[in-house]
DNA sequence: TAGGTTATCAAAAACGTTTTTGTCAATGAA
DNA sequence: TTCATTGACAAAAACGTTTTTGATAACCTA
């Protein structure tokens, strides 16, 4: 009963606190200000429940943090920078950004967990993370007619809001690095297949071999987990071919690191003898032996890009079909690539 | 308006039907059936807003996640195995979880968010992440009668609910292993003093080298934050200061590496030369060169703690005085680490 | 001066639950 | 048979907002 309270300190009507507090232009300007003042004084905040209840609106942006699998650990990963960057724009133009976790990762419960979400009016707008090529989140939380925000995009025929880093140009780079390098066995060390950056990464990778007429080998295109183990199983399974490539391009640093690991085990000079090169620039790849090339790209300027869209979608200032933003990729030389022996 | 829906459809009162989904006792076996069938049937969920306006329960429990700063990002170290298991746990309980962001971390904001996540009843009970040695936000849960729980301790008065890894257990252990491989001159690479966890790795450390009678060098303990960049910094002050370390335990495994590197850059060579161990077990901590002996602790475990002292505090089965529990460490000897040459 | 605007505020009706207080019949004890 | 008890349901009052609709006075315009 804060409101009234807070009314009757001033002497003045419910509905006229409310609107006072709500930017109504039918207040006299000097009473708003008296309002505000006592409000702030007295530590009046309105219970978002009630406020929720009546409006339907909560003044919050969700987004839905996918489980930990498959060595795929988005929270661990660039949650961090990503949903700081993302929070910071949201919390300028008024709104807030809540977390729940999915613990599992089958279809059903996921759908149930959007549902939820969506159905208890917990949020105005969803983020989506972690986009897979064929993704039935975005499906469903368009049916809920709520904006939406994804991280990454996916193959779906309506038009939809979507931020994302460039992974082709990435990998094209990092690719045709290689080639200029003298590389024409290059492998692919990439993550699970179902997801869209995964497929966008190794398009990337062929665009680059096409374009220098190297016929893409299948049997040097990898999918593991993004892990450290899953980088080492495969590059030692790739060290023991018949064939083995002179470079390798990897979906993480965290593979690149593993494969490193598998080269030096076997005593090859890894940016010497082979060429290892990792994506991310994470806080390790400069530290390791040799320090990793990678691909560096501003994953907190991307939060921030995503926040706005939120907010202009929220502020219907915006269609979903006008909101693309292609986040560019840089490389950072270092030393575990190297030109062909 | 749903659940008058419900009711009508049911042809029954609100009441009945609400107090059939709330399982009072008051209802016929037969009638609660029938309404829990329909509810299902019709996709009924209640409106989270209206019910916590009304009873003031929201069955959520929330965590604040501190900003990614002085290299010691939470979010991107342990919280998602952490979260993945209290979300485990509370489930079971009929609880969610939900978590915010802490874009800054002045005192200031901080308490301005904690108290808004607090009085706006967004959540039943609070669970405290990175605790300080003082630390503001227990005293200000505490008078807000929130249950709550500190996943690390504090320094306080009161008894309050804690979850804690042996910390203090863990850098003894690696200050003891250095020590038996008979080294003397040891150095501890820690992380900000503000935090509880630091003090209690740097206690775990002079303990051990008071059992070995080798008294303490202020030059040896040395704080950054808890990167790569940090751990490299410090190392090289290190080596090249008049009487060098011959070992070094690190906080994490990242300053570990970093400090891996800053020795390799000097030449000499760690697991023979020099001894260096780190603490976490991260995935990249078997991968570098040499593999890095480090503390591991069940993470997950220590969250699905967390989770069921949060249940039986909201559910009044404890007071929070009765809520205590380490988490055992367990050292994993790898090749960076060995006798002083 | 009369009629219409506008500026400022208030009354009251929701929003969808939970919970308190009844109601009414059936059951048990005396 | 009578009265208290119990079992199963319903009515109605909140919870704290927002928003629609009104009301009053002051201000214009003609």
């Amino acid at each position: 009963m804060s409101i009234v309270l807070l009314a009757r300190d001033l002497g003045l009507s419910i509905s006229t606190v409310s609107r006072a507090l709500n930017g109504y232009h039918d207040v006299a300007p000097a009473t708003k200000q008296r309002v505000l003042k006592r409000a702030r004084e007295i530590g009046y905040r309105p219970n978002p429940g009630a406020r929720r209840l009546k409006s339907g609106r909560s003044s919050l942006v969700g987004v839905i943090l996918p489980a930990a699998s498959d060595g795929v650990r988005f929270v661990d990963s660039v949650a961090s920078s990503l949903l700081g960057g993302v929070e910071v724009e949201l919390e300028n133009g008024g709104y807030g950004l809540i977390a729940t976790m999915q613990t599992r990762n089958d279809l059903e419960r996921e759908a149930a967990l959007y549902e939820n979400f969506i159905k208890g009016s917990w949020v105005d707008a969803l983020l989506l993370v972690r986009t897979r090529v064929a993704d039935p989140r975005v499906e469903l939380v368009r049916k809920a007619h709520i904006p939406f925000v994804t991280y990454g995009r996916t193959e779906t025929a309506e038009p939809y809001a979507w931020v994302d880093t460039d992974n082709e140009k990435a990998f094209y780079l990092a690719t045709l690095r290689q080639i200029e390098f003298g590389h024409e066995r290059i492998a692919l060390l990439n993550g699970p297949l179902e997801y869209n950056f995964v497929r966008l990464r190794e398009k990337g990778y062929t665009r680059a071999l096409a374009k220098h007429r190297i016929a893409p080998d299948r049997l040097l295109m990898l999918n593991g987990d993004l892990s450290e183990v899953s980088g080492y199983a495969l590059c030692r399974s790739l060290l023991v071919s018949a064939v083995p490539p002179t470079a390798i391009v990897c979906a993480t640093d965290a593979m690149a690191i593993g494969a490193i690991a598998a080269c030096r085990e076997r005593g090859m000079a890894v940016g010497h003898e082979i060429s290892i090169a990792g994506y991310g620039n994470s806080s390790a790849s400069g530290f390791c032996d040799p320090p990793l090339t990678t691909i560096d790209h501003a994953v907190f300027e991307n939060g921030r890009h995503i926040g706005q869209s939120l907010l202009r979608l929220l502020r219907a200032e915006a269609k979903p079909a006008d909101i693309h933003y292609l986040e560019p990729v840089v490389l950072v030389p270092r030393k575990s690539d190297c030109p062909r022996k």
